[in-house]
DNA sequence: GCGGTGAACGCTTTATAAAGCATTCAGTTC
DNA sequence: GAACTGAATGCTTTATAAAGCGTTCACCGC
């Protein structure tokens, strides 16, 4: 059983400690800006020391950005779990909540955006591993919306696929600039508006 | 009336042997390692020469670009205009081609596609003019198909603009890494479908 | 032996100087 | 006077040296 973005292997206090002092440090000062002595310092210790509980530095700032990414899940999970949601409003709270969080990360917080991007250049396993995640939760909405006959699904991880190919332009950067964020998020429910037309179509094909 | 994509205004003789000249060079050894000088060499004039024909360098990199995406436009429109294509087909023709083109340009002429990179970082409206410049080859297919009633649209460059935001990323860098393109193609295929069924379903509702 | 240290190593980033380049313009040619 | 030149200008890139940093490891205290 490997670790999951969901799953994660309980952090030693001292691991934590130094998490939380690199954290700091990254939030403020950015990835490039820290180093290895400053986060030592703030946890009392040497250098040396850190390397008993993180292999490298860039396993700290995977860490640091796994803890994000597992919020991140953890509210979009909470997003389509909502009660009394159809499936239309699950996967549009899904997309939308994802704009958002994106939206807000690379504005508000910066320097954990350029993080999260450094990481998934740096470890393509690791944007792999988040993009399954996501699938997941995605799968789950399906699969219950299939079991319930709201939905004609055959094949869920495909389909979340396919939602994920269709919506990559509302979670890239092309959400850089202000003042467009109303204007993606209208053009989203669109999209969502000509998918869902898709699959009702696909319902009323498949049990007429 | 202002120059687009497709209607630019015809070039001085002595302007396009500076592009021509310039364009060998861009393409063998980049625009970074292409020098004024150079160019000028390659004409047999002097670098302040240049300068009467174009206003800077990057002005020359543009006319070149242009060129590209101009022979690109019409490979799109020569695309959807085959006879005897349904709607479908044509939508299908137009996005399978432009992730060909993207994937070809990027494996086989990588000084092209990043000189096109650079172009449209550094000119935000050139990037525009080219997305409305498709819009437009998009809009004739989906007005076309709606006179004949193949299709239920009402607002055409709206709809080019969620097709676009929808097949975002298969003309992106998602196409990076050898051996993928098959995969993408075939969630092109899906992504088609599901979009297809949408207005399958339009249809039929609004004409029952 | 477990948790911890800090000096030593080699790579990477930065600071600084040198070179190269895009751009301009007074002047030349025809 | 329209087409063109090439040296002068100042900004940008590159070459090089210096400083800084991540990582290792032989060595402590308990």
């Amino acid at each position: 059983m490997t670790a999951t973005v969901e799953t994660q292997p309980p952090l030693d206090e001292t691991a934590r400690a130094i998490l939380d002092a690199a954290s700091r440090r990254f939030l403020h000062y950015g990835y490039g800006k820290t180093t290895m002595s400053e986060i030592a310092g703030d946890c009392n210790m040497s250098t040396g020391n850190l390397y008993r509980y993180f292999p490298s530095k860039l396993d700290i700032a995977e860490a640091f950005v796994r803890r994000l990414r597992a919020e991140q899940t953890r509210l979009l999970r909470e997003a389509v779990g909502k009660a009394g949601l159809s499936v239309q409003e699950k996967l549009r709270a899904f997309f939308k909540l994802k704009l958002t969080l994106v939206y807000e990360r690379f504005h508000k917080r910066p320097k954990a955006y350029e993080l999260s991007q450094e990481i998934m250049n740096e470890r393509p396993s690791f944007a792999d591993e988040w993009e399954r995640a996501e699938s997941r939760v995605l799968c789950e909405v399906l699969n219950a919306a299939a079991a319930t006959g709201d939905l004609a699904v055959c094949d869920a991880p495909r389909t979340a696929r396919i939602l994920q190919d269709i919506f990559y332009r509302f979670a890239s950067s092309s959400v850089y600039y202000e003042g467009e964020f109303d204007l993606l998020e209208s053009e989203l429910d669109d999209v969502l508006d000509l998918i869902w037309d898709g699959f009702e179509h696909r319902k009323s094909a498949s049990a007429p």
